[in-house]
DNA sequence: AGATATTATCTCGCCGAGCGAGATAATAGG
DNA sequence: CCTATTATCTCGCTCGGCGAGATAATATCT
């Protein structure tokens, strides 16, 4: 009854992967007075940091999948926890742009730093092959799940 | 300024990938009348199904990081919509036995079948190293972030 | 057996995240 | 200038999820 190869655990085991992932950052943002959304637009605001995108309301919103008024909530809840600040664009004034403070990034760390820091360590204990495979297989992932939806094929469900 | 290795790159990826998975989520729980937790619910009782584990609301609740009550409304919800059916356990009659409706995997599968696919394809293009690497680091990543976090060491952060 | 503790689920009342609709302010184009 | 567009905010509301506690079924201890 329908041999479905080593592939399909590999999928379970990415799911399983994200779900646990989930929940960490649901209770950590519990213990922190924040909310599992709080967390994830820390998350992007530190991205967009790190990859020098001015961070802007409606932008960290649309990442999000908020509208404005929850986007505005959120960005309020943030500000009144003290992790980031609002800042009028000089060249374009209807624009807010925001910054993370120290805090917040003290805070990302203390979440996703211990995490980080076993993955790295299991990836010290692979060659350049295996290292590569890893990536290539994220890489192809984050492809496919940011694609829409389309075909589905008739492939073997369970 | 900290040469970080590849490694850093490799869990950026994945977060990457857990951001983006949890939004499609969120897109397609919209989508069917549906909310973030409904979705994750009805994987948690895919996999037990799959897995043999006797579904049963306190354990849902459980897995999800919900509080009795939510469970119970949650469950409320999804039975509403026809996605899961009740049933007193014979054995144990405090217990409530949560099975999910064809209907139920049909949308589930509606949800993740085209990314399994593009996924299973992807690694059809992978040697057995490096399926073995791929798995080797999703389990020992899934280890990772299910225990609770203990130590931080003091890694250079970004 | 009968009293008590424990477990599994449900009910009630409340808080607040996020939505829809629309207001307001700044920029761009005719 | 007058209008269209863009970016954010305000208001009112719905409903997911929490805390507290009720209820019912099962274990445990004399």
């Amino acid at each position: 009854m329908a041999e479905q190869g080593p592939e399909r655990e590999i999928v379970h085991l990415l799911r399983k992967v994200t779900v646990e992932f989930g929940l960490r950052q649901a209770e950590f943002a519990a213990r922190n007075g924040m909310h599992p959304t709080d967390v994830r637009a820390l998350i992007c605001l530190l991205d967009a940091g790190r990859s020098g995108t001015g961070a802007t309301a409606g932008r960290l919103g649309a990442e999000l999948g908020l509208n404005s008024a929850g986007t505005t909530s959120l960005i309020d809840r943030l500000e009144r926890l003290g992790h980031l600040t609002r800042t009028r664009d000089a060249r374009d004034r209807r624009r807010v742009l925001l910054s993370v403070t120290p805090q917040a990034v003290e805070l990302g760390w203390a979440a996703f730093g211990p995490m980080i820091g076993s993955a790295e360590a299991l990836l010290r204990g692979f060659d350049e092959v295996e290292v590569a495979a890893v990536r290539r297989f994220l890489l192809g992932f984050h492809a496919a799940v940011s694609a829409k939806p389309d075909q589905a094929g008739g492939t073997d469900r369970s």
